[in-house]
DNA sequence: CCTTAGGTTGACGTTTACGTAAACGTAATA
DNA sequence: TATTACGTTTACGTAAACGTCAACCTAAGG
């Protein structure tokens, strides 16, 4: 055998899901064991157990993801969980169903709204950007027109 | 005279700039004074003072304002006071300007990063509905058309 | 004069989201 | 057999971003 079955097990044919070990994970987002392990500690994971060690399958994967584009989003743990837990949870009742709607419209705006700040900001940064290029010009224009770094 | 000259002070047609006490601008903005107070401690903000008193200005309220859009982005009070920072700084020679356009691009792909995130998510919970309201309406083809809240 | 409504500076407490280290088990490899 | 690489739990440490007092000053109004 080679030294690692690593990467990826069982991708194969058969029924079997990819797995995952905690650092292979890990590795692939960027992030530590701990912070997995502290994310499952909160209740965003629960992945398989053999023995000890724990086992995360493509699902498992996925949520991992969810959690780190939440983050992302500047949404706390605890946030991410309750959305996340839409995202399986069985249908319910009517009134559940209803009121899941109701969280989800409230999700909407206010990503609506972020979106809002982030082209807001995006239009500044042109802005900032055009003021820069304008100045740098009228400087060259003025002195020294070889400088900078990587003339040499 | 009325018993309050608050709101705006000195908001006249004369060089004056309006000017703020720190509890206007936390109403204004929803949140306490500690919080403004903390920001200044940070670096974020510089007002004016008479005697011991703070005393905001309108360039100060609009930093506020960038402060907290910087905040719901997610960004942390350091990178925050870096990005403000570069709003009112001074030209500076041409590597500073170089530098500057250099660090522009980088907030640029942040953000438009963050946006995708959010169409991302947005497309989610619009699946998530869709399956919400066929649930729903299926539910009701079933049974007890007539429930729910608000029915009384 | 006393209260009330605002303002100030410490200073310590709290929550979130991990980092870091200790102490241990296990399986493959030199 | 000893090392190395990976995994585990438990526990304490920490940085950020405030909250929450306490103790004080100060101008306006009854």
């Amino acid at each position: 055998m080679p030294r690692s079955a690593a990467v990826k097990n069982t991708p194969a044919g058969d029924g079997h899901q990819a797995t995952y070990s905690i650092s292979q994970l890990a590795r692939e987002f960027d992030i530590t064991p701990r912070t997995i392990r502290f994310y499952e500690d909160k209740g965003l994971l629960s992945p398989r157990r053999a023995g000890t060690t724990r086992i995360y399958n493509g699902r498992d994967r996925v949520r991992l993801k969810l959690v780190l584009r939440g983050k992302r989003l500047g949404f706390s743990l605890r946030e991410i969980a309750d959305i996340i837990d839409m995202y399986d949870s069985e249908p319910g009742e009517v009134g559940q169903l209803e009121y899941m709607l109701r969280r989800l419209e409230q999700r909407r705006s206010l990503l609506q709204a972020r979106r809002r700040d982030i082209e807001l900001t995006l239009q500044e940064l042109d802005q900032l950007e055009s003021q820069c290029r304008s100045r740098l010009s009228s400087m060259r224009r003025q002195r020294v027109p070889g400088g900078g770094a990587g003339s040499c």
